[in-house]
Formats: C-alpha cells, sequence, structure tokens
DNA sequence: ATCACTTTACCGACCGGTAAGTAACGCCGC
DNA sequence: GCGGCGTTACTTACCGGTCGGTAAAGTGAT
C-alpha cells in the first residue's frame, strides 16, 4: 500500500534524485555523522543495500550533494552578479541571491557546506577549492570598493567574512512557515549588509525603495 | 632541580581541566558524532575506562562543555553589556566582547553551541533555554532602537540573527596566528554590524576613533 | 534469457559503556 | 615501624549494539 494512488513499482520520477535529496536534507538535520545509511535507506523506503545499489557510498553520496549545492551557488548567485559592473551592485546581487537561495528550498545547500570533514581528501580539496573561489568572488567586489574609498570598514577579507557569516546564518533561523518570508528576510539582510560596509553616503545605499513599515518579529529558535 | 621535569607521577595541576579543554578542541575540530571517546582518552594519555573514571558519559562531558562555554558569554559579554544604559552603546559592547572572545582562546565557545544535537531532552532543553535568554537580550537591545527610529532595518529579530550570525561566524575563519589579530577583528566586525542595522546619522556610529589605516587581509580558508 | 533492481544474511571494525582488578598513597591504631 | 585499610586513579578485558559495506540469491518486466 503506498500513499496514494499508483500502487507496487509506481512511475519513480527519478528514484536517484528522490534519494539525495532525502540524504540532503537528514545530514542537514541531524548531521553527516549521525546519519547511517540504513536511515537514509529507509526515509527513501529501502533497504541498505537496495540503497548502495543506486550510490557508491556514504562519502561519495556527501560530495555529490555538496558539489550540487556549489553549482546552485554558481548557477544562481555568481552567474547574475558576474553581469554587473559596479561593485556595489554586484555586491547587492551576490549577498540577495544567495539570502534567497537559502531560504528557498531546502537550507540544506548552506549547512552542508560545514560538512568537509566526511570526505576524502581528494572530495575535499576539491570542494574548498570551489568555495574558496566563491569567496575570493565576493572579496574582490569588496576590494574594488576598498580602493574606490567606498568602505567604511578598512579590510576587504574581514568585511567579506563577515557578510558571509550574516548571509549563511540564514540557515539556521529561518524557517518557511514562519512569521517573516523568505524574500523580506533576504531583504533586510542584504540592506544590513551593504549598510555595513558601505560609507553612509555611497550612492549604491540610497536607491533602496521602501523600508519603512515594519514586518514585527520573526519565528524560530535562536542559534 | 623540581621545577621543570618531573617524571613518572608529575604533579597534576588539574587532570579534569584538561579534559574538558582537549574534548572541547576535538569536537570543535572534529564534530562531537565523530569524536569517540577512545580519541579523547589518548588525547590526555589515558585509556577508555581510565576518562570515564573523570566523567560520567559523552552526554555529561558536551553538556558541561556547552554550559561553561554560556557561563563565558554571560560574564564577559552580558554583564558588562548590562551596565550600560543607552541601547546603542549596549549593543556595541555585546557585539565587541562576544567577538573578542570568540577570537581570544579556542573559539571552541561558539562552535559547540550547535552541537545541541548530540545532547539528552533535558539538557538540550536547559542549553537552549539559555541561547534565547542571551538571544533575546540582544534583541532587547535591537528593539529599543527601532522604537526610537534609530534603526536602518525594519525588523529587531533578523537584525539580531544578521548580527549574532557575522559574530559565530568568526570562530570559522579566524585564526590566532593569521595576517589580522584578534582586536582588530573585533573591532571590525563590530563597526560593520552597528554601521548595518544603525542609522547612518546615528552618533553611536560617529564617536568611534580611528578606522582610516587598512591592516591588510587575512589568514584561513572561506568557510 | 537478460537486465534493472531489491532482498536476506552477513562481515569486520568500532562505538559508548562497564566489571573487575591493581598500583600508589595517606592515615590509623598499636 | 609497621600492618591494615580506604581512597584515588587508573588498567585489562569485555559487553551488546551499530556502523559502512558486501555476497549472493531472488524478482518482475521486457
Amino acid at each position: 500500500m503506498s500513499a496514494s494512488a499508483k500502487a507496487s513499482t509506481p512511475f519513480d520520477d527519478d528514484r536517484a534524485g528522490a534519494i539525495y535529496r532525502t540524504a540532503a536534507r537528514m545530514i542537514y538535520e541531524k548531521g553527516f555523522a549521525s546519519t547511517s545509511m540504513n536511515e537514509i535507506a529507509e526515509a527513501v523506503d529501502l533497504t541498505k543495500p537496495g540503497l548502495y545499489y543506486h550510490v557508491k557510498g556514504k562519502k561519495e553520496l556527501l560530495f555529490a550533494i555538496m558539489s550540487f549545492a556549489m553549482d546552485r551557488l554558481d548557477e544562481e548567485v555568481v552567474g547574475p552578479a558576474r553581469l554587473l559592473e559596479d561593485p556595489a551592485e554586484r555586491l547587492r546581487m551576490i549577498v540577495r541571491q544567495h539570502a534567497r537561495l537559502l531560504t528557498r528550498e531546502t537550507g540544506a545547500l548552506a549547512i552542508l557546506i560545514d560538512e568537509v570533514g566526511g570526505l576524502s581528501a581528494e572530495q575535499r580539496e576539491a570542494i574548498t577549492r570551489r568555495k574558496r573561489e566563491y569567496f575570493d568572488f565576493l572579496r574582490d567586489a569588496l576590494e574594488a570598493l576598498r580602493v574606490a574609498g567606498r568602505l567604511r570598514v578598512p579590510n576587504a577579507t574581514s568585511a567579506a567574512f563577515s557578510i558571509l557569516g550574516m548571509v549563511m546564518w540564514i540557515a539556521r533561523w529561518f524557517q518557511p512557515g514562519g512569521r517573516l518570508n523568505g524574500e523580506d528576510v533576504a531583504d533586510h539582510v542584504t540592506e544590513t549588509a551593504l549598510g555595513g560596509v558601505l560609507n553612509p553616503s555611497d550612492p549604491a545605499l540610497t536607491d533602496s525603495p521602501d523600508h519603512q513599515l515594519a514586518t514585527e518579529s520573526a519565528s524560530t529558535e535562536p542559534a
């Protein structure tokens, strides 16, 4: 007896996709080391060897999920931001798109970023290199602003880390069903990030539209 | 004579303290679930049962470490900040002291905060309650600023989470031996946090002294 | 008959935790 | 001064359970 219609061997869209999505959510919720292959298998209605027919091993599963997450980052954040020439506008795009990505679907994307300990040496190196490229993309925008005298803080690197932390943290507290919706949160964080590093007089700050009406308090646990 | 060598049975200052500090560092580096009691025991030159003579169990060890971390937060952040009446000055003190605490000694203090999954239900509740109290302390300062019309963002809660993320993230990238020293990082992050949420005209922003000379780029991996 | 897929049964390694024994030390009565 | 004794701080040996992973035998559709 399966869920509603489609008994026995339904028309499984793609079993592999379900496995990766389910595993991503579970690892995001409980941590990589505390999530067993048995639990993942049961969650997708398989036995463990049934799961091993589809995936090569636990490390490969994690690596595939993290690679997928980095793909999304490249496509939805770096891609659009690269088109903008003004470093402040580019910075705004990076922060906003990254924040929106974290509020939409999963959030697993972000948390998985710091499960690098579960990877093999080569896998870890590959992921770390992609993360570093992304970080440099962000820092370069800030460095360009610094040499143009548009930063209110003296150091582009610590500014980049601060912004990254602010954005990444969204995955820890934002809940899709809460009082704040994802788009509002992305807007607030973007405004806070830009205001934190840019000179108050910067044109990239004043062109933002309405933010006078409050949305009241939010949703979930602290940290 | 007696000062240096001391063979066989030295004069062990406090073995328990060494256990907790070592365990904190290891759990911070590898994660709670991936750190075995055997490894902790070996790191302090004991066998596993020898370790169990000093600690009741793995959960209790984690709980003790996290409680200690929260104690430090209360003493060194909340304590001093409570003395300040102006909410902006209080906010500045919270951010700065928390940032300094993360740059000095370990950083384990922060990372351990999100290993709550390893605790029992009652332990988790106790830690979560303390975290919530701390978060509310931070949010209340921001809410006071909001009703006074001094915030440039509409929501105190999302502002509090953004600041918290920015600060917590320090533990992931800052390295004591790197190009930036801890005090500078704490200053930069404080400046970024305050600038991110306060109106540009706020007196709490302009009274900060020198930040004209850059300290150049930083140390470690992205995230 | 073949192939995609899933099952039952099992492996060695390691997990958190414990039972039982012991070496070293301080302290007591005598 | 010394034998007995409790306490501290460990040790060796071992427990049941779970981990990631696999061998081999089906199973149903084509």
